[in-house]
DNA sequence: GATTGAGTTAGAGTATACTCTAACTGTTAT
DNA sequence: ATAACAGTTAGAGTATACTCTAACTCAATC
């Protein structure tokens, strides 16, 4: 079973655009010709885009990805290098996670802060520095400018 | 206390051509100038640049920063908006580090993979697809290159 | 007062990753 | 056999975000 370019492009979401270019670019060297110059794509190919989409989603640019699969076409040889340059991505990886999450909590403290903001009616009346993402917020009610119903 | 262009610089990590980059794209209109025309940086710049560093480095593009920092520069009435702004990239965030648990989840099989590559010393003993991360991994020792010291 | 150093602008140049166009080819349906 | 359609290439164009250069200004030091 082999998919054309098209089929790829509609599995994958990538376009056939990106698809020649990342072929052109030396990404998919491993993708076999029908006799009318056609790509036929395997399920094995699809698998290794697949992996290609993995590394560029994770910051890896298209150069080393291309040295990775350069790698990958030498065969047992580069091993090592291969398991190598997982592991930095794994790192690298980890690492995105963990500012991920700090900049998460940084949103989050906005979100809390523009909500009272916004229940206040203005700026004016929530405290505190919008930057500091532990400091509790507090209303000033004499700087509301809708007016809170009495309890 | 105000600050240089250059101490900026040293303080965010962003270079100097970047943050006049940003001014000129309209990112900063807050910040003053002294009468010699040179940019005052404030405490509380700093505090914006690192938001606007928050949000850059979760993806939002510099034209929707603009128009952010437009907002604000009008003052309460675009409360409830900004709100909205920061709680779909509060959603954005929480996908983004959804989808880097996946690829790392990837990146760990392949790693577990290549490491018993490497100890067998040829990808040929290494069974399974190496894109399902939740198979094991098997070593075939008919294929070894290295050959397992008996025990 | 000349030099040094850090700032200013406008505008050109670069890097990366697409994205599209034009001209052409081969396959399939009418 | 002709039209429609999906593929092919080389190469140009675009988007985004810088990055740098040139020419100039201002403040401080020798």
């Amino acid at each position: 079973m082999t998919y054309s370019i098209g089929q790829v492009a509609e599995k994958t979401g990538l376009t056939t655009y990106t698809l020649r270019y990342y072929d052109r670019e030396g990404l998919m060297p491993f993708v076999k010709r029908n006799q009318a110059g056609r790509r036929e794509f395997t399920d094995a190919n699809l698998d290794f885009i697949d992996l290609i989409t993995c590394l560029k989603d994770t910051g890896m640019q298209l150069a080393e990805i291309r040295h990775f699969v350069e790698l990958a076409m030498q065969g047992d040889a580069t091993l090592e290098t291969r398991l190598n340059i997982f592991k930095r991505q794994q790192q690298a990886v980890c690492n995105q996670i963990k500012q991920a999450k700090q900049h998460l909590a940084k949103l989050d403290y906005k979100v809390r802060y523009y909500t009272a903001a916004c229940d206040a009616g203005t700026e004016a009346a929530v405290s505190g520095d919008c930057e500091l993402p532990g400091q509790p917020i507090i209303i000033d009610n004499q700087l509301r400018v809708k007016k809170v119903k009495a309890e």
